[in-house]
DNA sequence: GTTCTGACA
DNA sequence: TGTCAGAA
């Protein structure tokens, strides 16, 4: 595992595809067993990336466990396994991208009239103004659009 | 100690 | 799917 540096602290704490997980940590985190993760692989249901080291351990990736995640909260409400893997591709199919575009679009922090702001750029193609994000006690998001005079 | 594959219940 | 064996 690598990691990013303080200059990219913000980013880094979304960077998500740098965890990397051995079969017994996987099936730690998720109530899997290593005796279905190595089925489901021979299925084709999940991923592991290249092995590497003597052991030729299998290793996963961050998305390898959401979607092991999710599988089995749909194998614990009683879908079949079959239906489990559709369902999850389902939702992974509907959120390709999410993760991303907020990955893209969070540009830092800053702290506007006593408020945390998470600036989320520029609103405008003109490069105006830009959009400002607030969140409240009751975790209610407010948005504020500055100008960007205001802020140099 | 952990993981791998294959085999059997 | 669980569990075990024998090997790395």
């Amino acid at each position: 595992m690598e990691y990013l540096g303080r200059k990219d602290f913000i980013k880094s704490a979304f960077k998500t595809d740098i965890f990397k997980f051995r079969i017994g940590d996987l099936a730690q985190m998720t109530g899997v067993s290593t005796r279905q993760l190595r089925y489901w692989e021979s299925k084709g249901i999940i991923e592991s990336l290249s092995r590497e080291g003597e052991q030729n351990a299998r290793v996963y990736n961050y998305a390898t466990y959401h979607r092991v995640q999710l599988i089995k909260d749909y194998l614990d409400e009683g879908y079949t396994l079959q239906a489990a893997v559709g369902k999850a591709n389902d939702i992974m199919s509907a959120f390709a991208g999410f993760a991303d575009i907020i990955y893209s679009a969070v540009q830092g922090v800053d702290t506007i009239d006593d408020q945390r702001m998470v600036d989320l750029g520029y609103f405008d193609a003109a490069k105006t103004q830009r959009l400002w994000a607030s969140i409240d006690d009751n975790k209610e998001v407010h948005y504020h659009v500055k100008p960007v005079e205001d802020e140099q």
